[in-house]
DNA sequence: CATGAATGAGCATTCATTCAT
DNA sequence: CATGAATGAATGCTCATTCAT
C-alpha cells in the first residue's frame, strides 16, 4: 500500500547497515539459533523483503552481523601489551582476559552454526582473518622471544595454542554447562604454569 | 493401511536400539543439525510413528543416541596411563591424543545443540559426568604430583584447563575452519610447553 | 512377552465389561473429547489392543459405555413422583430436580459428539429409547391431565418440551460459559410459569 | 518452488476475509468437528501457510468465522417485536421463530466445541454478548410486563429460560436425533403453554 | 528501491488400528 | 484370548524466499 516509503534512510543510515545492525544486536543477545527473518525485518522495523534487496540471502546478512559483531567487540575489548613493556606476567594475563572477553561473546554468537557450514563460508569469504587476536598473541610471544624475555627454545606456536583454548574452553562451560570443570582455574595460575610448567 | 509387520526384533535387536544405533550412526556423520525424525525413521527403516513408543520425544532420542555415541568413542579410545609408569611426557602425550580423538568426534556432535538446551538438558539428566576424561586427566596429574614427578607447586588444574582447551580448540579448526590456526602445534610441543613452561 | 495373562478376568469381571467401566469413568470426569484408545486401555491397565477382541472399533465401546453412563446416572437419579399423589408442584419440581441432575452429567459427556454421527448411531443402535425421563415426564403429565389436576386443554407435549428445554439449557452454561443468562432463574420459578403462565 | 502469484486480492477481497468466509462456510455446512487447516485453505484455493500471515492460530481463525456466522445468520433473520405492538401471542411468535432459526445453525456450529474452551475463549474475546437474542427477549418480556400485557407477578426470566431452552432442544433433535420427542410440539402450542400455563 | 502477502515443503507429534507372538 | 510394538496418514504450525505493486 505504501511503496518507497521515506524510510529508505533512517538517520542517514541505509537499510543495508540498519539490517546488518539489527542482526548484530539480536545475534549479541540471543545467538543465531532461531533467528529468523522475520524476527529481524520486525525489529529493524522495515518489511520482510528488503533483506533481499541488499543481500542475496539470509546467509549473508549473518554473516555480515556477525562480521560486524566481531570487530565491534574487538574494538571495545581495549588494548592488548606491547612486548618489551611492562612484566610477561601482566602482558600474558592481559592477554588472556582479553580472549576471555572476546570468547565470551564470539562462542555463544558462532555455537548455532556448527553444522551449517554456509554462513561460515560466507563469513571466511567477507572477513580476513589479519586482525583476529590469535595471531596478535603469537605475533607478542615472538617479539618476546626476540627480545629475549622468553625462553629461546619456546615454542610460541604451543603456547599461543594452549591459551586460545583456555579461553575457548573455559566460555564453554556457559554453553554447554555439565562439561566444564566444577573448579575453573584461575587466569594467574594458567598463566604461572605456562610460564613455568609443572615439571618438578 | 498396512499397520502390521510386527518386525519386533530386528536381527534380535529392539526398535528401542536400532533407532538409537541410527540416531548415533546420523549424529556421527552429519551432526545433529537439520537431523529429523522423518530422516532417522528412514534410515532406521521403520515407519514415522516407531519413535513415539520408544522416547517421550525426539529430544530424549537424540539425548541417547548422543550418550551412547559417546560411550562408544571412548571405549575404542583406550587405555589412559597409570600414574607412576612410563615417562610423564608419554603419558601427557597418551592424555593428548585420547583428548584429541574425544574432542574430534564430541565437537562436531553437540557443536548443533548450542542454543538448544532442551537436548543437553536430557543428556545432563541420563548421563553420569563420573567418567569424563578432564576428570581423569586430572586425577592423574595429582597422583603424579603426590609421586613427585610433578613440581609441588604445579597447579593441575590450570594445567588440565590448558589441555583440554587445546584439544577442544584443535577440533574446532573442523567446525570454523578459519579461526584456526594457519600451522597447528603439534601435540609433543604442546606437551613440551606445559611441562617446562616458556619462561626463561 | 507375556501373553494370555491371567488378568483375563480381573474379580470375575470380563475385560469387557473392565473396559466398559473404565472408558465410562473417563467420560464422566473428561467428556469424551480427547479421549483415547491408549488412555482407557492405559487406565483399565490392559493392553492397548484387547479392545478389538471386544468391541468392533474405539466407537462401539464409547457407545456402550455412553449408554452405561446414562444408566448408572439415572439409577442414581431416585424416583420419580407418581400422578395423584403429593402437590402438583412439588411433583413438577422433582421432575425438574431429575431432568437438571439427568442433563448435567449428559450433556457434558454427549457434548464432544457433535459432528462425529457415528457413535451417536451406535449408541442409538444399542439404546431403547423406552426409559428416558422425556417419555416419563410427558406420560406424568398425560396422567395428571386425566386426572383432572391438569387443564383438560393443556398441551402436555409442549409442557414437556419447555421443561426439558430449560434443563439442557440450565447445563449448557457450564458447557459455553457466555452463552447462559446472567441470572439463571429457580426451578421454582419455572414451576410457577409452567403451571400458571405468564398472561395477566 | 513458486511461491509468488501476489493475488494479494481476490475479486477485492482480501485473503484475511476470504479465509473467514470460507470457514464459515464450512462451518455451515459440517460443523468445526473434524475441519482442519489445511481443508480450509484448500477450499480457499490458498497455500496451506496464509493462515498465518492473518490470524495467530487456527483458533482466531475459527473464532472469527464463528462471529461472522453468528452475525451473518442473525442479519438474515429479521426483527424482533416491539412490546405494545400487535398480539401477545403473535409477537412471542415471532421470537420463538427467530430464536428457533438461530439455534437452529448456531448449535450445530458451537457443538463440536465442547470439550474445547479455546476457540470458544477466542470467540467470547472478541464478541460482545450484548446483541444476544435471550437478552433481547428478556427485555421484551419486561417491557410488556410494565405496559401491564403480562402479569404483573409473572417471572419474566423464567418465561424466557423456558422458551430459550425450547428452541435450544428443538435444535438438539438435529444433532442427537434419537433424544428429541417423536412428535415435536409446534411453537403455537409452546407460546399457548407459557402464556396459560397448564393448571386447570 | 521498498513492501508484505503468498507460497509450500518441511517439521514434530498423535492415534486408531493391526497382527505375529 | 491377550499382548503391545509397529504403522503411517494426518494434524497444526514455521519460515526462507518471491514478486506484483
Amino acid at each position: 500500500m505504501s511503496p518507497r516509503k521515506a524510510a529508505a534512510q533512517r538517520d542517514g543510515q541505509s537499510l543495508h547497515d540498519l539490517l546488518v545492525e539489527t542482526a548484530e544486536k539480536m545475534i549479541a543477545t540471543h545467538g543465531t539459533t532461531g533467528l529468523t527473518v522475520r524476527a529481524i525485518a520486525r525489529a529493524a522495523g522495515v518489511a520482510d523483503g528488503v533483506l533481499y534487496n541488499h543481500f542475496s540471502d539470509k546467509e549473508e546478512l549473518l554473516a555480515r552481523a556477525l562480521l560486524e559483531y566481531v570487530r565491534t567487540t574487538e574494538a571495545e575489548l581495549g588494548e592488548l601489551p606491547v612486548a618489551g613493556e611492562g612484566t610477561l606476567d601482566g602482558n600474558l594475563r592481559r592477554h588472556l582476559e582479553f580472549g576471555l572477553a572476546l570468547h565470551r561473546v564470539i562462542v555463544p554468537a558462532f555455537g548455532g552454526l556448527v553444522g551449517r557450514p554456509a554462513v561460515l563460508a560466507r563469513f571466511a569469504e567477507i572477513s580476513e582473518r589479519s586482525g583476529y587476536w590469535r595471531d596478535r598473541l603469537v605475533a607478542y610471544l615472538r617479539e618476546e622471544r626476540a627480545l629475549g624475555r622468553l625462553a629461546p627454545e619456546s615454542e610460541v606456536d604451543a603456547a599461543a595454542a594452549v591459551l586460545v583454548g583456555f579461553c575457548h574452553e573455559s566460555v564453554m562451560g556457559a554453553v554447554f554447562p555439565h562439561t566444564g570443570p566444577l573448579d575453573p582455574p584461575s587466569p594467574e595460575s594458567v598463566v604461572r604454569t605456562v610460564l613455568h610448567g609443572i615439571a618438578p
